[in-house]
DNA sequence: CTAATTCTTGGGAGCGCTCCCATTATAACA
DNA sequence: TGTTATAATGGGAGCGCTCCCAAGAATTAG
């Protein structure tokens, strides 16, 4: 029960060093029988080797990391956080590799982070939440150092990085496609912040969908808001007065936010203003009104990440692997063409 | 900017391999000419020591551990965990240690999850956020491995080990004490549930109020639920029958929930029916009525763990600590005795 | 100016694994 | 039954640090 090493089970099963290893490790070349003395030995003495010593013979760490960057506000306030973080937690179990977790508080805080997780020997390979021009210092430095990287959202310079995302233009356009053609003819937005890739392309297919159908833009329908309930909120009433009858919110949460707005100003939803959100976290069913919204796979989105990242760790970096996950509209009460209903 | 080791760095500085080591861990016995000497080697060479060899020579990890156990769908819908969190992952990361998360799936995994973190070399110490009784299990073993441990919360069997939590018990005394002397007459409440020391303490609370105050008890205004918006929501629904005309709830999430069904049944907040929840999270001021509710030091309960827990690294793990944070009851609307309104 | 003390520095001996190569046991084949 | 191919095993040489002890340099005291 003791502090006992490879050595001391290979004496105890009367083999050597090695054909422990081998058993440890699952390799198959060696005898039934004397893998059995040693596993009985091994399930005797409760024997685990050592992590540090074999990190170091190995040159590999088993460890993944996730950086979020500078955006730890949204870790709270937005529940896409804890879920994508879940899903890397699973699947790094799943695959037996340790997972650590870098949260960047401040802008300063941004500088510090590279030395950290580029040291020698503490990470096989990093996971990058981004989407942000902010990131890009990061990010370019992981991949100058050789650093096995996947970044989970697009990247501002996507050539010659992995990264797995969805398509959110098309996510976008198909959702405010389905507004205009149930018959609303103001169709309002909240985007995310414009120096967000995600804040981008989500506009980006909301003006692709008027565009398609011939619908002029009007500016005032358009309001840059922070991904926030709180930010949606006040998005919302400043919205209103260019009177849409209908409002797409790059998140969920800003929908919750912009709906709050929308009630307390007396509007039925959604007679006068239908919602569509973005995510379908579970927060989208838990409104008086349940909220139309373009689910994305969060926790997949974490899982093939992770999967992604192990396999240039075992393979190699080269070439870049771009991924895009599917989406898909889920129609409910508040966009006013839910079924059944 | 290759892999540079100590005594590469040493050879270009004139100097030993521990003469640089003593400068890289910032011993004091070092020349100040020579130390800049090698302070400029190392800053021109971007050198980095390896951490995997100073772990197994120095036989610790740096590296601290969270262990969520079976507690996964609270990690979502409880924003709790994500607040809880952040406060490690900041308190890990001023101290320079590493933070890894480990996430407990399903009841299977809570048997795989003491093998994994118990692996020599990967761990200094243990956090676990616990308080249920499934715990005990993980925790036990911990100890007996003679792990440094700190529990976030209040195990079910306390006097061995260390932890860190609030006064559940006085903290939902104040709250439901507050009603009553605000002129409530039928105080109901919605529990934790009643195998978690929070359940158990915070329902204790709501009784000893009542009996100070001989109010005499009535099972029908005693809901158990869990935690969730939805069981809130349920929750309230069965409550309304037994015509309460104010509710605590044990947390935020919970209480938004019985709102939600108190709204639907056209009950007017705070006049019909007062509430408070417990936790004060950002979601607790976003409803169209902000809620009157019992703050925890969320963060601190991280980032004071975390300190607890470098102490008993560092010092021994004798004898257990045990850290009580106070908690604040924050008059909002939710009650009908907030001030200026 | 020499002896005693303190400050710096260097190098050996691990830490507990993995990886490679040499050796021996076993199986396959003629 | 001998020969060759193949499977199974053992041990040496690291991986890149830390820690300890001894030796040398610098400082102080007598």
């Amino acid at each position: 029960m003791t502090d006992l090493t490879l050595e001391d089970v290979a004496r105890l099963a009367g083999v050597s060093r090695s054909t422990v290893s081998r058993v440890v490790n699952e390799q198959p070349s060696v005898r039934d029988d004397v893998r059995k003395r040693v596993l009985d030995v091994i399930q005797a003495t409760g024997f685990h080797p050592n992590v540090a010593a074999r990190n170091l013979a190995s040159q590999r760490s088993w460890t993944l990391g996730l950086i979020l960057p500078h955006s730890v506000s949204f870790f709270f306030t937005d529940p896409f956080y804890p879920h994508l973080t879940k899903g890397i937690a699973q699947a790094c179990n799943q695959y037996d590799y340790t997972f650590a977790l870098f949260l960047v508080d401040s802008k300063e805080d941004e500088q510090k982070i590279f030395p950290r997780v580029s040291r020698k020997g503490l990470l096989d390979g990093v996971l990058v939440q981004s989407g942000h021009h902010g990131d890009q210092w990061i990010i370019g430095h992981l991949i100058d150092a050789k650093m096995p990287i996947v970044v989970i959202g697009r990247p501002f310079r996507s050539d010659n990085v992995s990264y797995i995302d969805i398509d959110n233009i098309n996510a976008a356009y198909n959702a405010v496609s389905h507004l205009i053609r149930s018959g609303r003819k103001r169709v309002g937005t909240i985007t995310g912040p414009i120096n967000s890739t995600v804040g981008i392309d989500r506009k980006a297919g909301y003006l692709k969908a008027l565009n398609e159908r011939n619908v002029s833009i009007d500016e005032t329908l358009i309001v840059e808001s922070d991904f926030t309930e709180a930010g949606g909120y006040l998005a919302m009433k400043q919205l209103l007065s260019a009177k849409p009858d209908a409002v797409f919110a790059a998140s969920d949460i800003m929908a919750i936010g912009a709906m709050r707005a929308a009630r307390e100003a007396g509007v039925r939803i959604p007679a006068d203003i239908a919602f569509i959100g973005f995510d379908d976290l579970p927060i989208a069913t838990l409104s008086d009104i349940k909220l139309t919204t373009v689910r994305q796979p969060v926790l997949q989105f974490g899982s093939k990440a992770v999967e992604v990242l192990i396999d240039m760790i075992e393979n190699g970096i080269d070439p870049p692997r771009h991924i895009i996950l599917e989406t898909e509209l889920v129609i409910r009460e508040s966009c006013g063409t839910a079924l059944g209903k």
